[in-house]
RNA sequence: CGGGGCGUAGCGCAGUCUGGUCAGCGCGCCAGUUUUGGGUACUGGAGGCCCCCGGUUCGAAUCCGGGCGCCCCGACCA
């Protein structure tokens, strides 16, 4: 992508109404556009953003052997009156009714049409576990939308729902998705740590939040200090082993939120504990057959009776981990992406748009990156090289590549690595080289 | 929902108390000159229902009444 030509409107200056760190750089850089309270749109540049996150997620619970399908995002009340969760959702529900009167809502979750599918289709036993999830846009009229997408009133999503047959089932269910969690947000350079949780008003008796630690956290958290040097996928296991001993040793180690948390019982001394402020990225549940019996989703079982199945779902934040990305990873300059979740991987800077040699080898550079299956913004506009550098710096590519006649000169040109900022002069063929291995 | 703040050009703001001389500044944008490896300098230019509605007044961005919107703190919440 030319950036010549590409929508970035980026920001010298931060919108009063943002006051934490990865509003501020999402809003300077060009990503969004607030459109109401808690309501936003994506621009190019945090929409690629948003696409990567969705995608990594997407393979991981694929690979933990759940299925994708999309449910709409309006429902009708009238699930939700059989599960009884009409009235108790209150005032965050967003409600509306159609041209015929009929009630609707704008789904805040799924729990109820999913198990509407589920009882309509799966009549056995055999037929399970099941695993079934989507991503998607959810609305909740939070009280107080706020920290730009962190707290969002439209939201994307990944939920995810499984169906097992028993308690013992769906607890290796539930371990699955704990796999996978803590898989997903490595991948994006995350560490998460799973903390034992309130169910909250969906209900069930297990249940862990994934928390990345940040100062501008809403939850405020407790774990192990432990927590801060460990590796939690040095010893995972697959998905299809014993994945008990891995869950065992990763919920032993104590990581709870102030809910759970009880200052006067905890099994950590004080100085091995770590009070902290977090983020919740995702959070899973097990909540039995809390929807399956009042909806009646029930299949037969072994010996032909009729059995109510154990279930439960699986969030994750997938707009709001923008957000939490960035909170964990910028410096004064800007954002610091992680390369998987990069928006590009190489920042191509051309210094002097017009000097003949300047031009070609950005040029050549240019269609050899991409054609080495790298994704590049270059900047091919008639700028002073300071607003360049700060505006790659700003949205933070992993990779700057930065072309000039005064390298050029020597036969080099310059390669920064924007999370520790060093440099190297190389030849354009062994910058091809180093960003192409 | 309690408490606080804000709404003037795309962004950041001044002006409001004390009505007229008030449509302003910086950045950005457009044209040109200049400069050329970390947000260059200069010249010229475009851009506003001063959040909306009503009132007071000879006269309202400014005063009064009523709305709407947004932000922050708290309580609440995946």
């Amino acid at each position: 992508m030319r950036l010549s030509t590409f929508f970035l409107p980026t920001l010298k200056e931060t919108p009063t109404e943002a006051q934490i760190v990865s509003h501020r750089l999402m809003l300077r850089a060009g990503m969004i556009r607030q459109t109401s309270a808690g309501i936003y749109a994506w621009l190019p540049l945090g929409h690629r953003v948003l696409k990567k996150i969705e995608q990594i997620v997407r393979e991981e619970q694929d690979a933990a052997g759940a299925q994708e399908l999309l449910m709409p995002t309006i429902q009708s009340a009238e699930l939700w009156k059989e599960s009884g969760r009409y009235d108790d959702y209150g005032k965050e529900m967003l409600r509306i009714t159609d041209r015929h009167d009929r009630e609707m809502l704008f789904g805040p979750t799924n729990e109820e049409m999913i198990t509407d599918i589920f009882r309509a289709f799966v009549k056995s036993y055999r037929q399970l576990p099941l695993n079934l999830y989507h991503i998607q846009w959810k609305f909740r009229d939070e009280i107080r939308p706020r920290f730009g997408v962190m707290r969002g009133r439209e939201f994307l999503m990944k939920d995810a729902y499984s169906f097992d047959i028993d308690a013992a089932s769906a607890r290796r269910s539930y371990q699955k998705m704990f796999l996978a969690y803590l898989r997903t947000f490595a991948r994006m350079g995350l560490k998460a740590i799973p903390m034992r949780a309130d169910t909250g008003p969906i209900g069930g008796d297990l249940s862990h939040e994934f928390i990345i630690l940040a100062e501008t956290g809403e939850s405020g958290v407790f774990c192990h200090k432990d927590w801060l040097t460990l590796d939690v996928l040095q010893n995972a296991p697959g998905f299809d082993e014993d994945l008990q001993p891995f869950f065992d040793t990763y919920t032993s180690i104590y990581a709870a939120t102030d809910e759970k948390h009880e200052p006067g019982n905890c099994p950590v001394p004080e100085a091995d504990l770590v009070s902290a402020r977090g983020i919740e990225v995702g959070h899973i549940f097990n909540f039995g057959t809390k929807y399956s019996k009042p909806m009646n989703a029930v299949v037969a079982g072994p010996g032909g009776e009729p059995v109510p199945v154990e279930m439960g779902s699986y969030g994750i934040g997938v707009s709001r981990l923008m957000g939490a990305i960035i909170e964990a990873s910028h410096d004064d300059n800007g954002i610091i992406w992680p390369d998987a979740v990069a928006p590009f991987n190489v920042g191509l800077v051309n210094l002097k748009v017009g000097d003949a040699e300047t031009d070609r080898v950005c040029q050549e550079l240019y269609y050899k990156l991409r054609a080495n299956g790298l994704e590049v913004l270059y900047d091919d506009r008639d700028e002073r090289p300071g607003v360049k550098f700060a505006d790659m710096d700003l949205i933070g590519l992993p990779w700057q590549l930065v072309v000039g006649p005064r390298g050029l000169k020597n036969g080099v040109v310059e390669l920064k690595r924007r999370a520790t900022g060093e440099k190297q002069e190389l030849s354009v063929e062994s910058a091809l080289e180093k960003l192409s291995a």
